[in-house]
DNA sequence: TGCAAATATACAAACGTTTGCACAAATCGC
DNA sequence: GCGATTTGTGCAAACGTTTGTATATTTGCA
C-alpha cells in the first residue's frame, strides 16, 4: 500500500507538505496541493486510519452494543443510528451481547480498547445496573437507547413507554371492553415498568380498579403468551392490552383455541410493530416504537454531544385485533 | 489511559518487557510477568489495539457489507458472522449499500482503509461485476455470500437456489397442480436465475412445457406480487412458485381479492423463509434459507482461508398455501 | 576459575500519520 | 529599499505498540 511518504518522495517533498496537503490546511500552495493530489490518484493513495487516528488520537468509530443484531427491533436501530452515522463520517462496530452480563462487559472493554469516538448502548436483560458501564467506559461518551439505566450519566433515547401503554389501554376502554388484563414483561426492565404504569394509569382514570391478579409478569415470548391468556380467559378478561408483540401473538392462539372469536368477545392490543402484527389473522393492532428513528436519534445524540433524555413517541396502530363493531 | 510506558516507568523497567510481558512471551521472568500483570490489572491498564494493530501490520476486524442490515434475512447473516468471529477474537465493522453501487464502493474502500482483516460480501443490487471489488480490495481477504459474483476469486457462500426451487416447484407438481407460473426476480442476480432455473428443470423432468408467459420477472415486493398474482389468474395459473417471500404475500392478497381458495384452487411455495410466512393465513409453504448458518459459514470460510464455494442447502418447509387436500 | 551458553532485559527503530516549531522565501507597508 | 509580515515548506517528535538486535546477567560445565 502506498503511504504519504511514498508520494513525498516521488514529488520530492516531505510527508508532512502531503498531509498537510491533502488534509486541505491553508499553509500549503494550490500549486504544491493539486500536484500531491494528482500523484496519490496515480499511486492509489488510501489513508491509513489506523495510523491516522493513533496520532490523533481520535477514532472514527462509533460501538453499538446491543443483546441481539438479528432481533427485529435492534436491527432497525443500528440502521437508522448507521445511516446518520455514516453520513457524519463515522463507522459502526457492532457487538451483541445476547443477553448475557458477561458479554455486555466484554463488548464495553473490547470498544475502549478500540478507543471509539463513542458507544450507543442497549443493555442485556441480565443487567442490572450501569456501574459496569461508567467503570469501563470512563469518559467516552455514551448514549443509552430503548434499555436504559436513569442513573448513568449521558443522554437516553427512550420510547414513551408510559404514554404508549396508555393510550392502548384508553383505546380498549372506549371501545367497550370491561375487564383489562396485561402481558407484562420483566419487572426489571424499565420498559416494561413504565408500560405497567401507563397500563393502570388509563384504568385509573376512567375509573376502573387496577386489579394485580390480571397482570401477568415476565410473558415475553409466544408461549408464556399462551398460558398466560389461557389464565386471562379464566378470569374472565374480555381484553389484553399486551407489552410485547410476540406474547400477544401467543394470547391469540390460546383464544382461537377456546373459539373466542377476536376482536367481537375479546381485544388485544400489542407492543412493538414487528412485521408480522399486520400480516396475522385478526391483524394485531399495536403500539409502533419507531425503532429506526431511535437509532437516528441515538446517532444524532451522540454527534451532537447531548446529555438530554429524548422521548420517542409511540403510535398506536388500530388493527383488526381490537376494532370491535 | 494508561499505557505500556506508565507500567514500565512505574516498575523501573522498560515498555519492551512489559509489552513481552503481557503478550506472553517466554522470553520474560515469571517473576517480572506476575509483577506486570499485578501492575496492569492495578492501574486499570488496557491495551490500545488501535497502536497494537498498527505496528502489527494486522488487524481484528473483519468488514462486512450487506444492502440493508434490518432486512431480516441479512440481520440473521450478521448475527451469525458476529457470533463465529467474536469467538475467534475479531470484531465486525458494519456498512450497508441501500442497494446502490456508489456506496458499495465507498465501504469497501472504507473497509480498505481501516485495513481490517477481510471482508464478508453481499452485492447491492446495483453491482453488475465484480471488477471494482478486485480493485479496491486488492489482496485482503474476501468472502461473498448470497448474493455472489462466481467471476470474482475466493470462497462464496451461497443458498441451494436451483435445488430449493427444483424441490418447491416439485412439490407443486406432487401435490396435483397443474399450470405452475413462477413469480422471478431480478434476472441480474444470479440467485434468482438458479431459482427460475430450478423451477424450469422440475417441470421438465415431469414433462411439463416450459411456458415463458407464465413467469413474472422483477417481481419483488408485495404490490409487483399482487400484480403478477392477477395475471397468473388471468393466465389460468392454478400454482406459483415465488422466489421471494413478500411477492408470494402480494400474489396472495390477489387471489384473496379474486376470491380464490388457498390451497384448493391454487397452491403457492414461497422463498426465504420470513417470520411472518408462518403466520399469516393461510401460512406460506417456504424455501428456507438458513441466513444465520450462512453467516456463519462466511465466517468461518474466512478464518479457515478457504477459497471454495460452500453451498448451504435450502429447505423445503410445508405449510397450508400448498397442502391440497 | 574461566569460558561458553542460556537467560533476561534494554535499546532503538518501526508502523503511517499529524502537528508545533523553525526557517526560508515572498510580499507588503512606509 | 529596508524591516515586518505573510506564505509555504521542512524538521522532528509524537501517538502506543511490537520486535530485531545488542547487552548484561546468570547458569552450566570442565
Amino acid at each position: 500500500m502506498t503511504t504519504i511518504t511514498d508520494i513525498a518522495a516521488a514529488l520530492g517533498i516531505t510527508p508532512s507538505t502531503v498531509s498537510r496537503a491533502l488534509a486541505g490546511s491553508s499553509r500549503v500552495k494550490e500549486e504544491t496541493r493539486r500536484a500531491v493530489e494528482k500523484k496519490a490518484k496515480e499511486m492509489g493513495y488510501e489513508r491509513n486510519v489506523v495510523a491516522s487516528n493513533l496520532r490523533k488520537g481520535a477514532s472514527s468509530i462509533v460501538g453499538i452494543v446491543v443483546p441481539r443484531i438479528h432481533r427485529e427491533f435492534f436491527s432497525n436501530c443500528i440502521g437508522g443510528a448507521e445511516s446518520v452515522l455514516n453520513q457524519a463520517g463515522y463507522n459502526v462496530l457492532i457487538c451483541q451481547t445476547i443477553e448475557s452480563f458477561e458479554s455486555e462487559v466484554k463488548a464495553l472493554k473490547t470498544l475502549k480498547n478500540y478507543r471509539v469516538a463513542g458507544v450507543l448502548l442497549s443493555h442485556a436483560i441480565e443487567s442490572r445496573s450501569g456501574d459496569h458501564v461508567k467503570e469501563i467506559l470512563g469518559n467516552t461518551p455514551l448514549v443509552q437507547f430503548d434499555r436504559v439505566f436513569p442513573d448513568l450519566a449521558g443522554a437516553k433515547i427512550v420510547g414513551d413507554n408510559c404514554d404508549g401503554a396508555f393510550k392502548a389501554t384508553l383505546h380498549l376502554i372506549q371501545a367497550g371492553y370491561k375487564r383489562i388484563g396485561t402481558l407484562a414483561g420483566y419487572m426489571s426492565s424499565q420498559a416494561y415498568v413504565e408500560r405497567l404504569a401507563g397500563y393502570r394509569l388509563a384504568l385509573e382514570r376512567a375509573g376502573i380498579p387496577f386489579d394485580p391478579s390480571i397482570v401477568y409478569e415476565n410473558t415475553i415470548v409466544r408461549e408464556t403468551g399462551y398460558e398466560a391468556g389461557l389464565k386471562a380467559i379464566e378470569a374472565g378478561c374480555d381484553a389484553l392490552y399486551s407489552s410485547g408483540a410476540f406474547n400477544a401473538l401467543g394470547a391469540i392462539d390460546a383464544l382461537k383455541e377456546k373459539g373466542i372469536s377476536i376482536p367481537d368477545q375479546f381485544g388485544i392490543v400489542g407492543t412493538a410493530n414487528e412485521g408480522f402484527t399486520a400480516l396475522i389473522n385478526p391483524s394485531l393492532s399495536t403500539l409502533g416504537q419507531h425503532p429506526f428513528e431511535m437509532g437516528q436519534a441515538a446517532a444524532r445524540a451522540f454527534l451532537e454531544g447531548s446529555t438530554d433524555t429524548e422521548i420517542i413517541p409511540m403510535e398506536l396502530i388500530i388493527r383488526e385485533s381490537s376494532r370491535k363493531h
